[in-house]
DNA sequence: GCCAACAACTTGACGTGTCAACGAATAAAG
DNA sequence: CTTTATTCGTTGACACGTCAAGTTGTTGGC
């Protein structure tokens, strides 16, 4: 266990040939790509779903979004991903839907007992590790954090390109 | 536009129900896509290769490695995506590879000079970007974001599940 | 030398994410 | 009322990312 091999090799050698920015992607992409890890295999464990899939029962759940638009507006997923992962919740039967009477095309949709019960049992878990999370950073950093991302979106958002 | 009351419906409205790291994961999940889809975009506008492609490249340009093993290592990249990104540089004649004498079971990669051309015409474009992003941080802030993203690493490694 | 363990790479399967083309239903314009 | 535009959703195509099983080559114990 020497210092040839510490935690980040990777990060230290690239930081020699690339500008920091690029580590930020690199770092976000890395930071990212384990949480989601994560969250999905407490998912599995537990029996589940995927993670994608999860997401939507939460927005389901959470009562703000009724129909695949509107889950696409409030969490800002793609609607072709909606609309496959909705129907594979409804043949699992964590989601029934219905046309709408007045307006055929929409699907209004509407989780069953199973998929209120699967939700149940696996909030206590995802909160309990989001709040391990959170739990490494004071009010004050949160609040930080949060005004970086906040500033990242706009500055990524204001990119010529 | 939207007819909503604010500028991010989304995350305010969960906001409501989801506990803060919740709205962190999401919102890294968002950000890390825009920031990659900027990035791709920009690459395909010049008319070069898909990001995780030129990813690889800009390891092995930087001479911190010349076999798969080593961008796997470098990149925390998977070795599957590796072994298949390679094959298809090679077949655009970005790279060659040649059985390592001494090991055949090793691939030595090397740069073409389309590979370098290509490279090098790129490389300040996406130096330019990422000049912006960083941009909106002063030297102090840039200090504290990675502490915040070392943080959170470490947080997410000691997950117990 | 022989065989088992290991290492570098390959391949297949699946999930995730984005984009664009499309069909059906509705709304707007004439 | 008919044509046109728009909207909700579906589908196909592709890139990305991860995991596990499989191949081939190397190595180390016997």
């Amino acid at each position: 266990m020497s210092d040839s091999k510490n935690q980040n090799p990777g990060l230290n050698d690239l930081s020699y040939t690339y500008p920091l920015a690029s580590v930020l992607t690199y770092r976000l992409s890395k930071l990212q790509a384990r949480l989601n890890a994560q969250a999905a295999d407490l998912l599995r464990r537990y029996g589940a779903v995927p993670l994608a899939h999860w997401r939507v029962l939460m927005v389901l759940s959470s009562g703000v979004a009724t129909t695949q638009k509107e889950i696409v507006e409030v969490a800002a997923f793609d609607k072709g991903q909606v609309s496959r992962i909705v129907d594979k919740l409804i043949e699992q039967e964590f989601l029934v839907s219905e046309i709408d009477i007045d307006d055929k095309r929409i699907r209004k949709l509407k989780l069953t007992a199973s998929g209120k019960l699967m939700i149940s049992r696996l909030v206590p878990l995802m909160q309990q590790r989001q709040e391990h999370l959170v739990g490494a950073f004071s009010e004050a950093e949160k609040k930080q954090l949060f005004e970086f991302l906040d500033r990242l979106d706009e500055v990524s958002g204001k990119m010529s390109l």
